[in-house]
DNA sequence: AAAAGAAATGAATGAATGTTCATGGTTTTT
DNA sequence: AAAAACCATGAACATTCATTCATTTCTTTT
């Protein structure tokens, strides 16, 4: 029973996340969600509190497994450099393996002034695990000393997110998991120090 | 009469920019936007067709206007760097002295299928300006041969986005013209040839 | 200043759709 | 197998708004 629940709400889960990918939020309608689940509109009811929560416990489910992810690819780095390249090889990799999620991430979460405290925390935690990595990379010499933290996090944040963007309007035909190397090189090129 | 009408016009088209940033384009209401411009809802059918309409011509109007100022700011460069530096700061100037249409451009474009004619516009029309200074400074030898254009003008596009979204997101506290040269710099010191 | 024309009004309309709840079905318990 | 508890249904409800249009107000013409 607490299984079948549970089968029954990530089908809903599952279905709101089709509908949003491909009409938005506000075009999405319970009915389109719950005929792609299978289910009677009455029946959403039953799992979520009501639209919004819907796409509330869409993103807090999709944070949270993408995050675990992003945590353990980072900690299987070594130095700063293989940190950042296993960090951005990971979301664009996620990205790539759940197109709706990444559609939702990118045209959505931005636009959505009631769920800003979760985009703040999703933000967040990617722009703190980028502040380590870049302090990381200072300390052990490997990143110029006078780089400005506050910018250069938003900067590898803005572009990856850009490339992500990119790939979500040519409908993802491409193959995103191989511009990680190249992203990381040309970011890099520019953090490293001269010399090194 | 004429003159009169296109008073009516902007004003219109200002309210709408404003209800728009403060609310969104779906939650904003006509009304709203009629009281803001203190006219009767009816009035906006006067000059608009639909409530689409009105955020269409916001856009095109504000497009036409901010890109012509980066074509200008390009064009007064000479070198690939400073052309560079021109759009940027040009681009960081203009969001922050509207800071509407900036909030419009970084959280609803993405989000309007129906628009997307019209976000293609401007952002092909961004990335092709930074196509063309990248080649040129492929040309004139201040920047890298191998870079691979077409991912290095959305990393810079994407890098410039995030960071105006950032100041959008901290309610435009912060000064955002001083950010263009640290930008570029950074973005610099990855792109320009290692001994040049 | 009267008439004609243009512009503006805002209450009424109708469509869309999120949400509820009385009813019917299914599973579990006794 | 009867009763109880639980789950699912989907038609009906209520609300929200974009849009219309009959009427009024303002401007121009003669």
């Amino acid at each position: 029973m607490q299984k079948s629940k549970s089968q029954k709400y990530h089908k809903i889960l599952n279905s709101a996340g089709a509908v949003f990918a491909e009409h938005g939020f506000y075009k999405a309608t319970i009915s389109q969600i719950a005929a792609r689940a299978g289910v009677a509109d009455g029946t959403l009811y039953l799992y979520f509190k009501n639209k919004d929560d819907i796409l509330y416990q869409y993103l807090s489910f999709k944070t949270d497994v993408v995050f675990k992810k992003m945590n353990a690819a980072v900690a299987n780095g070594t130095d700063a450099e293989s940190k950042l390249r296993n960090l951005i090889r990971c979301h664009l990799e996620e990205f790539q393996r759940d197109q709706n999620m990444a559609i939702i991430f990118q045209s959505e979460v931005r636009y959505l002034r009631d769920i800003e405290s979760q985009i703040k925390n999703i933000s967040k935690m990617y722009l703190d695990l980028l502040s380590d990595i870049i302090e990381q990379g200072q300390i052990d010499g490997s990143m110029r000393q006078d780089l400005f933290v506050g910018l250069v996090k938003r900067f590898i944040l803005g572009a990856v997110e850009g490339v992500i963007s990119t790939w979500v309007s040519a409908h993802g035909r491409y193959d995103l998991g191989t511009m990680a190397d190249p992203l990381v090189d040309l970011f890099m090129t520019g953090v490293r120090e001269a010399g090194s």
